[in-house]
DNA sequence: AAACTTGTTCTTCTTTTGTTCTCTTGGTAT
DNA sequence: ATACCAAGAGAACAAAAGAAGAACAAGTTT
């Protein structure tokens, strides 16, 4: 894939800034007439190389009206409100961390006034819980948590897992939610909690 | 689905803002009128997408005197990127609307293009599909379904539900996702669809 | 009965859109 | 210098969107 050029680089900027603000997407002329170009054939140049790169797409049917939107992966440009997507956790195993860190729009229900951030589950050890694999979770940042929050938890600095707590003076227990498997007892040295469940979210599409 | 065309859309929002301002669903002539068009002509092909689309009905009667309504669902459009939260939604209930829609920020991996918006589930018959009592769900508008997805049916035009939809030549299915809860038949005729599940939230604070 | 008005379907026409082309300009590297 | 490339302007084209109007069947009004 051949790398932008400068001026589509602009472009691309440019309708990822304005596109909430249009009521619908903008045909070629528009396109112009925002860019102070007279030339639709020009720009119509740089919107093929955008196309290609996949970061951009026509709104529909060959040659109908043919317009511009941002392609499904719409990354970056949230962060007004969002929360960043950092990674995804499996029980064992540490926070796998995302490449591109992204943002997600949130709704103010499901999220606290302290900082958060959301993972993606993977596995099934808070099923019972109405937790499935792929779903993501919305965790306030805080080391501290009450007898049964749920809690992402890192285990021995090493193993990530996102889990029921239960916290007595000489043991820690780690409690999935599911019916086939068993409480993890641990001492409290070995637990240290990393956030809190305060949402979660799942896509159907 | 085909895609509306700009005119369309501007012809669906048109009757969005001033339904509630007519008296009675509007004729053609009379939307022409408004409109600045001079020709019902070409605008009853317009409306003829948008039916086609579902946004919009014939108030029926056969053939007297044709008009359009808006469909039953058509509480939409979303202010910046956020969904209206339109009500709760009960087994054995219509939908319960709430006074002030508000609207809730959602993120894009859980909703569509096509207009959609949000209910907070009341009951626990979808428990087995992780959606809990008081959790959201987000429902894209169409009145369509494919078997296996799961809808928000509205049956005999008085109860409102969320469940499992499988569609037969003669026979509609409803069924729950609680193991103590058995699948529900009714005539194709009974089962009304007004939306299908793309998403769930839930808070756990 | 005749005189509307309704939705619907056609055909015709203009405007606009995306697309491809050629030509020109200016900057950069070899 | 020559060669190359990004970038813009503008012409030309097929297809689509949009608009206008004629014509028709069926209902309601006078």
């Amino acid at each position: 894939m051949k790398a932008l050029t400068r001026k589509q680089q602009d472009i691309y900027e440019f309708l990822l800034v304005n596109q909430k603000k249009l009521a619908y997407p903008p045909t070629l002329s528009e396109l112009c007439l925002m860019l102070g170009l007279s030339s639709r054939g020009s720009l119509h140049k740089h919107i093929k190389a955008l196309i290609e790169a996949g970061l951009v797409e026509p709104i529909d049917r060959k040659q109908t009206g043919i317009r511009l939107t941002e392609k499904a992966k719409e990354p970056l440009l949230d962060q007004d409100g969002g929360l960043p997507f950092v990674g995804r956790i499996a029980a064992g195993k540490p926070i796998e961390a995302i490449e591109n860190v992204s943002y997600l729009a949130i709704p103010e229900q499901i999220k606290t006034k302290n900082p958060c951030y959301v993972l993606q589950v993977k596995g099934d050890s808070m099923i019972d819980e109405g937790i499935f694999d792929g779903d993501w979770v919305v965790i306030e940042q805080r080391s501290e948590a009450r007898n049964g929050e749920i809690v992402v938890a890192l285990i021995d600095k090493s193993e990530a897992t996102l889990k029921f707590i239960e916290q007595y003076p000489h043991e820690t227990l780690l409690i999935p939610a599911n019916s086939s498997m068993a409480a993890m007892p641990f001492l409290p040295e070995q637990v240290e909690i990393q956030g809190v469940l305060v949402g979660q979210m799942r896509s159907y599409t």
